[in-house]
Formats: structure tokens, C-alpha cells, sequence
DNA sequence: AACCAGGGGTCGT
DNA sequence: ACGACCCCTGGT
């Protein structure tokens, strides 16, 4: 891969598997939008960024060189050889080899942790526009305005100091429905006892979801997106419903319970669960499988 | 036009 | 084990 940087942009040259769409409309993040040119542009760790494809080409807009290495090399997990982790996936049966082919440019974001915590509180029995919608609100409302780009005002995530001052009822008012008071009891429970919910990524998967579903609103399978998403815990899998559908029309019986198949698929892919969930996750979505 | 069903995890009973 | 929770979408 080589690197260099012209014109306030990054240029990635002979990057393998990244696909903007894959990566940014495979269901692990909330924050950015496609724009009128096919690119897509988000807020991440603190920043607008731009991210296009062409050829073999890779852009991603509005930043440097030393943002690229210090931020956006791990943020886009550019370490992470994931033509290894296909083959792998590819050669244990026919579903995953479809699934890999068809999200080839996946890749697993190395998002923040506590901005994982509470958008994945507020994707419980949501869609994601309205999750989308919720997380903007409460962006523009408590946290840090970032900039303008391209003619639109962009605020960070809030910090839990910040959205510690919204009420239950401004929190609401965010359009985060019933899930107001589990933001509320989870933000004050991080301020309260002082969780540095960044050090969670040290913890042992098992621990690391034991501790996660203690906050309110954190059920199962919101705490194993939150390990996979935001502490790097990729030997886990979260059992949404398109993935339920996935898994039951390829590999378990129709009636067997969600705990069950989340087991099931950790002693199947083991460590490669979170990513073989991802391109599970995407294939049926896009394909609309079990509907 | 007005209404109702559907979607989607967690909590509390 | 099961209903309630919020709110937008799509169908009738």
C-alpha cells in the first residue's frame, strides 16, 4: 500500500478490501452519509472526513498525513489483513464464501468506545434512520462543533461530562424515545463511578460483555455490538434479527433460541465470529434473506 | 384521508 | 415467558 498526501486529502494506493459502501452500510456504524457523488462523508474521533473510491484508489478527503497515522490507519483497520480472514472464512462452507465475495470491502472500524455504548442503547428496537437521526441530535445538541464541510455544520460525538447535563426529558426530546432513561442512568453511572470505558478493551471478551451489559439498556446482543464495534472483541457475535434470518436459513433449525445460535457461530468461526457476523450481516440485509 | 400493522432489543412483571 | 416501550414507514 502506498501513501502520500496532496491537496488536504490522503491517497491510498493499492489498498486491498475497502469498499466505502461495505464498510460504512454494514450495520456497524451510525455516522456516515452517503453524499451526491457516491462518496460518503462522517464524524469520527473529533473530525469531518470524506472517504471516496476510484480504481484502485482510495481518498480520504479533508485530512493530512499525520492524522492518517496517528488516527485514521487504525480507525480504518489498516493493520488487519482481511484477505487472510476471508480465505479462512471462505473455506469453512458455501454461505461464507458467498458472503465474503459479496462484502469483499468489509472492514471492522475501530470505533470509540463510549460512543458505541450509547448509540447501540438507542439501535435496541430501532431502525436505523431513526438511530441515525437520535445520534445527530444529541451530537448537535452536547457536543463540540467541529466545522463546517462542503456547506454543513458538524458536531462530535458528546463526551459523557457533556451529555452528562442533558436531562432525561432533553435527552428525549433528542428523539431517542423510551431508551431517554437508559441513556441517563448509563451516563451518570460512567460519571459516577468514573468507567473509562476506553480501558474495556483490555479486559477478556467474557469480562469485557459482563461488564457492559451491567449499564441499563445493554442486553445481549447491544453489549456484543459494543465488544465488536468498540473494544475490538472480535470473537463474538451479535444476533440481530436479519442475522438470526441468515443463520437459520444456512445453518440451525428455525426454532432454535438466540442464545443458542450465537453459541452455535462462536464455536463455529471462533475467532473470526465478529467478522464472519459482518459479512453474514450484509449479505442478508442487501439480499434481503428470511424476510 | 385516516387508520392500523410491522419492525426492532431490553426491561420489568 | 410475555407484554410494554417510541416512532417512522408502508399498506389498506
Amino acid at each position: 500500500m502506498k501513501v502520500y498526501e496532496k491537496n488536504n486529502s490522503v491517497i491510498l494506493e493499492g489498498v486491498a478490501d475497502f469498499d466505502p459502501k461495505h464498510i460504512f452500510e454494514c450495520g456497524q456504524c451510525f455516522r456516515w452519509h452517503i453524499q451526491d457523488d457516491g462518496s460518503y462523508t462522517g464524524v469520527a474521533k473529533g473530525k469531518v472526513i470524506n472517504v471516496s473510491k476510484d480504481n484502485d484508489k482510495i481518498y480520504l478527503n479533508n485530512t493530512n498525513l499525520e492524522e492518517f497515522n496517528t488516527i485514521w490507519y487504525n480507525y480504518f483497520d489498516l493493520g488487519t489483513n482481511y484477505t487472510e480472514i476471508k480465505n479462512t472464512l471462505k473455506n469453512m462452507d458455501e454461505y461464507l464464501d458467498k458472503a465474503c465475495e459479496f462484502g469483499w470491502g468489509i472492514r471492522i472500524l475501530q470505533q470509540d468506545g463510549w460512543e458505541m455504548l450509547v448509540s447501540f442503547i438507542i439501535s435496541s428496537n430501532n431502525r436505523i434512520p431513526m438511530i441515525q437521526k437520535a445520534i445527530e441530535n444529541l451530537s448537535r445538541k452536547y457536543g463540540k462543533f467541529i466545522g463546517e464541510y462542503e456547506g454543513k455544520e458538524y458536531y462530535a460525538f458528546p463526551t459523557p461530562e457533556e451529555l452528562n447535563k442533558a436531562s432525561q426529558e432533553e435527552i428525549r426530546a433528542c428523539q431517542t424515545g423510551f431508551r431517554d432513561k437508559y441513556i441517563k442512568s448509563t451516563t451518570e453511572s460512567v460519571i459516577k463511578n468514573k468507567e473509562n470505558i476506553s480501558a474495556y478493551t483490555n479486559l477478556s471478551t467474557e469480562e469485557c460483555i459482563k461488564e457492559l451489559t451491567k449499564f441499563n439498556g445493554v442486553g445481549p446482543k447491544v453489549g456484543d455490538c459494543i465488544a465488536l464495534f468498540g473494544m475490538q472483541k472480535y470473537d463474538t457475535f451479535p444476533v440481530d434479527v436479519w442475522v438470526k434470518r441468515v443463520m437459520q436459513e444456512f445453518y440451525v433449525e428455525e426454532d432454535m433460541s438466540l442464545p443458542k445460535i450465537r453459541k452455535y457461530a462462536i464455536d463455529k468461526f471462533g475467532d473470526l465470529a465478529g467478522f464472519a457476523q459482518q459479512y453474514l450481516f450484509y449479505y442478508a440485509r442487501e439480499l434481503g434473506i428470511g424476510r
